[in-house]
DNA sequence: TTTATTATGGAATAATTATTCTGTTATATT
DNA sequence: AATATAACAGAATAATTATTCCATAATAAA
């Protein structure tokens, strides 16, 4: 027999991300995708049994991995300042160097693609930084808001500021990353 | 003979944003729109000649409705800070207010729909925040970042903030938008 | 009131796109 | 080495969806 082959899923992958930030979710088609991944569509069907079945595999394993990459440098031993400080440089660098996967991963969620399994991970991903929004407040750094809300504060401006470099065909220049720390802090702190 | 009614025209708006907020610019089809209208597909390619025509309409409608809408509350002759506060809470107040035509909005820029002249709204929308922001440098009130950065920080957070309320089925209370405010205030200022 | 013109609904068709099918090829297992 | 099993390509088909067509109804203009 045969077994199968790991770089077909990657190029699988790798051809509906490239297509969706090219023509957008609703753009997408199964043709277009086996023929940028370089395979036939008996292939593709072998590794997903459907496009929404695709769709909801990417966005899971995408979502997976971004959750867990962003909080890789907490470090509660790390002063609280710096440690969010590494958390906002580090989820910018993140939202920047893997633009594609978060243009996907939010394109799929506002669509009626996704089941709800897919979706709670979306709701989880905000766990981590609730808690160390927590932590904040009971070190008297963080102002006494709900931590939801200064979450959206937080990670609506870094995503805005990245969103607008990746629209500019800019880079994300250090100093970009520190004004956005700085306002960032401003706005939260205590 | 007889004359297009600008009420079905409304009809078909109001359809599309309804579906494209159930089922995302993904999951939307001509047959769906002619249905949720209560007009037959005959009627719908009286109106608009194609499905492109159609969103790329009802973009430029929505688009420039709402750039103009969020600058109505600006005043010159107020003090900076109280400008910026009622621009904050007009900006968030319509963005709740009107979320499924923000939903549309930020679905089609993302999609292959948009012709050019329709992609050029979206940049056209900032030039009245970038000016605001200049203006508050000059009077010394505002950091001083790029205006583009500073822009991004206002416009994600707030959006954000709104879009959580939205998500989770809550109101958007006045406290909520005090918050919101005070955290804009607060990254922005000198 | 008559007429010409355009809107209207919905069925028919065209176009696109998802999925399946078939023959073939590769390769684990014996 | 032989065999069985599953991957593979791409053509064929099914399903969906955009668009057109046509018969009819409404109404502005004469």
């Amino acid at each position: 027999m045969k077994l199968k082959d790991p770089d077909k899923i990657k190029a699988i992958h790798a051809a509906t991300l490239q297509l969706v930030s090219e023509v957008g979710l609703a753009g997408l088609n199964m043709n277009a995708i086996g023929k940028k991944a370089g395979i036939g569509m008996g292939t593709l069907y072998v590794y997903f049994k459907s496009k929404e079945e695709l769709i909801n595999a990417l966005y899971r394993e995408l979502k997976l991995k971004h959750t867990s990459l962003i909080y890789h440098t907490v470090d509660m031993s790390l002063p609280y300042k710096l440690n969010m400080q590494l958390l906002v440089e580090n989820y910018m660098k993140n939202r920047f160097k893997y633009f594609q996967e978060h243009l996907f991963i939010e394109q799929s969620v506002l669509s009626h693609f996704l089941d709800s399994t897919s979706l709670q991970l979306e709701v989880d991903a905000y766990a981590g930084i609730y808690a160390l929004l927590k932590e904040g407040q009971r070190q008297l750094l963080v102002k006494d808001f709900p931590v939801e809300i200064l979450a959206a504060q937080m990670v609506g401006g870094a995503n805005e500021i990245v969103a607008d470099a990746i629209r500019k065909n800019k880079k994300l220049s250090s100093n970009s990353i520190q004004y956005a720390f700085e306002m960032c802090w401003d706005s939260i702190q205590r």
